[in-house]
DNA sequence: GACACAAGGTAATTAAGTGAGACCACAGAC
DNA sequence: GTCTGTGGTCTCACTTAATTACCTTGTGTC
């Protein structure tokens, strides 16, 4: 019934507002939609810490738990294979003597740094005001 | 010991490159991070969602649960509560016949929509390149 | 009087994510 | 011949997250 609820609350973002409104106000949202998606896969414990470390370049799999050492190798293991499996990153075995494997980012992982990015210059910017914020909110509740 | 393996694959991304490694390639990673705490809020199911919902205008409890159709009750309320207290969204009670309360993005919550839709335009953008690399990888698996 | 709606609360249950540790194959060093 | 390093896999246990279902308080409706 009623759906007149929403007004946009300041023009400056408008069109961030767009993005998130493909669909009118009122109207329900698209369980199937990528954006779901994509955040399965970067709101999981290890993939953004994985995909920042081969951000600085291709790594080996005992590099990768060496630069995030309170990993499991299980979730090591499967983290990779998500993100391969999404073609964020890719997989070479090189034949030595014990067989190393590399993992690299594809381009298609390299372009979501930059996103990516963009989330964790507003997690440094605003970690302060967040932290207040609970302390606020704790000592009332 | 070792950590010679990175090398930074282009000179395109340094700058986002950087974000990422505050610390030195080989170094560990802060577990008690900012980024972490960002990614573990707006990494659960329903927060991005809403934040995306209140992104077009204040919202009453139930106008939000029209907007969210698969969303339950609890999970609503629980997810208002995180989101207030960290300072992302206002919670309003107007002593009308039945009380009614609307939630809002406080100013601090608005500036996380930049950030969101930089994720979201990514998604958008690659979902297409996702599902393909998905296929291809479970038709070999 | 029975009903529904508003915005929740509570409890019990289930599903999912995460972790610890054992195990494997192979090579080389000691 | 035992030990270590590699890159895994497997099982079990544990901790969170999420769902379902039913309860509350007060007003208004039929």
């Amino acid at each position: 019934m009623g759906q007149g609820e929403a007004k946009v609350t300041a023009p400056a973002f408008d069109a961030t507002v767009q993005l998130f409104a493909e669909r009118q106000p009122g109207q329900p949202v698209d369980p199937q939609c990528p954006v779901r998606d994509v955040l399965d896969r970067i709101g999981d414990k290890w993939s953004t810490l994985i995909l920042g470390t081969l951000a600085t370049g291709p790594h080996r799999f005992s590099a990768v738990q060496r630069a995030i050492p309170d990993i499991s190798k299980r979730m090591l293991t499967q983290t990779f294979r998500d993100l391969e499996r999404d073609g964020l990153i890719a997989r070479t075995v090189f034949p030595t003597k014990p067989p190393s494997v590399e993992y690299r980012l594809t381009p298609l992982g390299v372009t979501i740094l930059e996103p990516l990015a963009s989330l964790v210059r507003w997690a440094n910017q605003s970690h302060a005001a967040i932290r207040d914020a609970r302390q606020a909110f704790d000592k009332v509740v």
